[in-house]
DNA sequence: CCACAACTTGCGCGCCACGCACATAGTGCG
DNA sequence: CGCACTATGTGCGTGGCGCGCAAGTTGTGG
């Protein structure tokens, strides 16, 4: 049989990541303060690519650097949207974000970075409001058709991802993510 | 007494005013289409003051253009934190936002660009973000030390102002925005 | 009245996003 | 297999932007 994708877009989403992960390493090694010596061309060479072509994926470098928690928060809200249909809103939510984050804590520096750096605000949250969508979806699903209700739960859980990641980075205690995530999490589901 | 606030401030606000004021004014005669078009120059020129003095002000256009937003949703912290501390915490938060929504609708052509156009995007979300602060503040006055709970409730309680929002510039239909969040607070108020 | 501080402005520099045109490589069809 | 076709990488040029720097100007306080 043929690949299951080809070529093209397999070559596509290599250079995508390699771009975002060089991105992400590059404003690491600098730090929240020289995050203004990352310049395009530094992400560019360490991709192994033209700045031109960097360009013709990421139209910032803030996009690049935010990329990775991007593209989480839309597997994500992908992840929900697949749980069984009878499961209750609470516990489809909990066992959707478990999956992801309840095996792997998320990379401590990386999420520090995009959360602490001003210049980055703009480009996290929207980040974060990602599985916004597709959350309001699989909540309409389960709860009928009362759409604005579906998106305010679906922020108030978009958010209280975001604010379990904060507490989770500020707080330097052992206590793992996953666990602050549940109890954030609880406050919100209280409600469906 | 002394003017309550010097002719030094008050020449700065005002011009902070006028640069955003002429920001949002041209971007809405531009359109969302056409937001590229709207030059720095031209701000500067609409405000009466140079180029290089609107870069004082505004680190760029989308601040500039969101300003008036941003202050908005620091005003409504404001607002909360200066309620009655005895008042319970769901009345609490109604009676500030319709202290600000409930008399005057907001201005419907201003929040639709800049919650339509995907260039704004992260300047309107950190500004409906900017409330969170004080929101979170206020909130953990009333319920006491759980400062996750109060961070997740601020949270939400941001994130439905900002889905009414949504909602209210989404439909035509004749309901005020101030029902429409009333009725999208009330859903995450519920686990309060 | 005067020294000081805050604010505005012009200038210049480096950087960046992006349109355009061309080169190259993967794809599908006869 | 060979040949058009299309998607993608790249170089170049352009317009614009953010900001540091160094005057000039205008309130402010002693």
């Amino acid at each position: 049989m043929e690949d299951a994708v080809d070529m093209r877009t397999r070559n596509r989403q290599a250079t995508r990541e390699a771009i975002s992960t060089a991105a992400l390493r590059l404003a690491l090694e600098r730090g929240p303060e020289g995050l203004a010596l990352v310049r395009v061309r530094d992400i560019a060479e360490a991709a192994g690519v033209s700045p031109r072509t960097y360009n013709n994926y990421f139209s910032s470098r803030e996009e690049a650097i935010c990329a990775f928690q991007s593209d989480q928060a839309r597997r994500l809200g992908q992840a929900l949207l697949e749980r069984p249909a009878d499961e209750p809103l609470g516990q489809a939510v909990t066992a959707a974000v478990t999956e992801y984050y309840g095996t792997a804590e998320p990379d401590r520096a990386g999420l520090r970075m995009i959360m602490c750096t001003p210049a980055l605000e703009g480009e996290a949250l929207k980040a974060f409001t990602t599985a916004e969508g597709p959350l309001a979806e699989a909540i309409a699903e389960r709860t009928g058709g009362d759409e604005l209700f579906a998106r305010v739960m679906a922020a108030a859980v978009a958010g209280a991802i975001r604010v379990a990641g904060r507490h989770w980075i500020e707080r330097d205690d052992s206590e793992p993510f996953a666990s602050i995530l549940r109890r954030a999490l609880a406050h919100v589901t209280a409600a469906a």
